[in-house]
DNA sequence: TTGTTTGCAAATACTTTGCATATGC
DNA sequence: GCATATGCAAAGTATTTGCAAACAA
C-alpha cells in the first residue's frame, strides 16, 4: 500500500519535471519541494500557509518565490487556482476532475468527485458562442463542525 | 414595454426598502443610488466600477461608502457576489437563480440561465454531511471577441 | 557562460478600521 | 434626539514589480 502511494508520487514528480521542462523552466530545489508539499495536502494553502510549511525544511526560502512559484505552477498547469469570493487566493495541488464545497463560515474547502458533475452539458448557446475551457460545481453551506459549534 | 420594464425596477426598490427596514438599515440617498446603479448593470461590477459611475449623479460620494454599501448589501441579502479567483471582488444585482461564465482572458462575467443547472442534486454524502446554502456552476473559458482578437 | 530564478525591498492594489460630522428615522 | 451612515484618513492585508546576486542548464 504504501508502495504504490510513493509510486503515485514518483509519477507525479516525474510529470512535473516534464512539464517544466517543456516550459523551459528551471527545476530549483524550491520549486520541487514546494512541488511537493503542495501535492501532500488537501487543505486547498494560500501562499502563506504553503509558505509556513516549506520553510520548516528550508527556512531560507522567501514568501516571494512560494507565491511566484505557484503562480508559475498554475499558469503551466500544474496547480489549480480554487474559485471563491474572497482572499487570499488558495491553489489546488490535486488536478484529477474534481468539483469543491466550501464553509461559509469557516472556510474550509472539501473535494467533491461526481461523475454527474464532471459531465453537466454546457447549453448549446454557450457552447455556440465561446470556448468553454472548465466547468465546476461549486457548493457552500456549513460543514458538520460549524453547525455543531452554533 | 417600457412600462413594464420600469414596474420590474420599481418592484425591485420596494423590496430593497422593505428589506432595509427589516435590517434597521437606513435608507440614504447614496444607498438608494447605488442599488440602483448596481441593478441597472449587467457586468458585475467591482466597487470601483460602480463607484466610478455612481460619481456621475453623485460627485461626493466616497469610494469608500461604495465598498461598505455593497458589502452591507451582500449582507442582508439584496446583493450577490461572483465567485472567482482573482481580485478585486466583483458584485451581481441579478439575484435570480442564474450561473456564470468568465472569459479567462477579459475577465468578462456572462449569465447563464439553465434549468439543467438549478437543479443538479447534491451528493448524497454531501447531503448528509453538510447543509448546502447555494449550488452553482462556474464555466470558464475564452469569449467571441477575445477569441478573435488572437 | 547565459538566461532564469531567488531573496529582498519597495511599490501597488485591494480591503478594513477608527473617528468626527452629518443625517434618516 | 439618538443611533446609524458618511467621508476622510490611516492601517492592514494581499499581490506585484525591480533588481543585484546566485544558480541550473
Amino acid at each position: 500500500m504504501q508502495v504504490f502511494q510513493n509510486k503515485g508520487i514518483e509519477k507525479k514528480l516525474d510529470r512535473f519535471k516534464a512539464i517544466c521542462k517543456d516550459h523551459g523552466i528551471k527545476l530549483t530545489p524550491q520549486r520541487l519541494l514546494i512541488y511537493e508539499e503542495l501535492i501532500n495536502q488537501d487543505e486547498h494553502p494560500s501562499t502563506d500557509m504553503l509558505y509556513q510549511r516549506v520553510k520548516e525544511t528550508f527556512p531560507t526560502v522567501s514568501f516571494d518565490t512560494v507565491n511566484r512559484t505557484l503562480l508559475t505552477f498554475y499558469k503551466i498547469g500544474v496547480a489549480g487556482l480554487v474559485e471563491g469570493t474572497g482572499n487570499p487566493k488558495r491553489f489546488d495541488g490535486n488536478l484529477d476532475k474534481h468539483h469543491h464545497f466550501q464553509c461559509v463560515k469557516c472556510k474550509k474547502i472539501v473535494d467533491i468527485y461526481s461523475d454527474v458533475y464532471d459531465h453537466i452539458p454546457v447549453p448549446p448557446e454557450i457552447q455556440n458562442t465561446f470556448t468553454i475551457l472548465n466547468k465546476t460545481v461549486h457548493l457552500e453551506g456549513i460543514c458538520t463542525e460549524c453547525r455543531q459549534r452554533e
